[in-house]
DNA sequence: ATATTAAGTCAGCCTTGTTGACATTCCAAG
DNA sequence: CTTGGAATGTCAACAAGGCTGACTTAATAT
């Protein structure tokens, strides 16, 4: 059998200096991805953990403490210091859970969807270009690509994500 | 002329969903590309930061720290502590240039280049892996959206870092 | 009743980024 | 041959955002 048309799906006969080409562009491409985001953030003197915080919970209003933490992966006392930021500038609203009262449920105020509206925008139009240059072939590989590299609980979280509302 | 078959490369309708998804994506897939490195790192007592100096050393032996740093962006005070930690731990070798003796030609040791093997082994395998899952079509697609993505600056970085061996 | 869960808090630590100031060494240009 | 500027390194101080560990409070679940 020929590697070189091997039987399409099953073999790919990537270089090493292929994958660490690949490596690379994930590293700077990661770059050019938050950099929008970070700008914005920097100019209301917040991070990108604010970011993370304030897009989950724009994502499915409502969500508890405790779905943020197993999206985001952190320890309660580390986003609690962002949240609490959050709430004190009046971007989130934490309210006490009606069924279970343990629970405090988050919703973005009104000034909390602005800045949400703002980031994302951005990384939305930096996102379009990058896949007007790529051209259409290109999406449904990049996500292929994106997916396959996640772990299986960051997989399952992802797919969470969009189980709500889609 | 019809939105939906509109010519091929010129215009595409991504929705914001779609657009979402992708961020969304790029955010839990950076997790998966750092996870199996940081596990490893962990277990020498170093970081990331570590790793993005050993792997570009590695890239272009005899780098001057200069370059170093215009790759990974961030101020000679906080490469250097990296640095130090890795010249102290006999990783890197920092050797006073030639024709120029300002400038330090970094090297990795034989214990660093054991561990920039065993690092981008690691990441080598799951990118493997996820261009395997993703199908040999994913792979262009992968990488044309990456680099349209990158910042020209970074871009320049990433067209550089090549330029000296492939 | 008791155990468990959700949330929050305090204290302290680490890594990795930042600014600013400054010293050294050396190349290059006037 | 002096002087300006580049390359490097270093000290100090600070901040964001991770972490662990210990502990409280309130409320639900068994």
């Amino acid at each position: 059998m020929d590697r070189a048309h091997s039987s399409g799906e099953s073999l790919l006969f990537l270089t090493d200096a292929q994958l660490r080409r690949a490596i690379e562009a994930m590293f700077f491409a990661y770059r050019g991805f938050t950099a929008d985001p970070d700008r914005i953030l920097a100019r209301y003197g917040y991070g990108r953990a604010h970011h993370r915080a304030v897009h989950f919970i724009n994502r499915a209003p409502g969500r508890t403490v405790t779905s943020l933490l197993a999206i985001l992966g952190v320890t309660k006392q580390s986003l609690n210091r962002v949240l609490r930021t959050l709430v004190e500038d009046g971007l989130v609203e934490a309210r006490v859970g009606v069924r279970d009262k343990r629970e405090r449920h988050l919703y973005l105020t009104e000034k909390g969807a602005a800045l949400e509206a703002e980031l994302s925008e951005a990384q939305r139009v930096r996102m379009r270009a990058a896949f007007r240059d790529a051209g259409p072939q290109a999406v449904a590989g990049f996500r292929a690509v994106l997916e396959a590299m996640m772990d299986p609980e960051q997989r399952s979280q992802f797919d969470a994500v969009r189980e709500v509302v889609e």
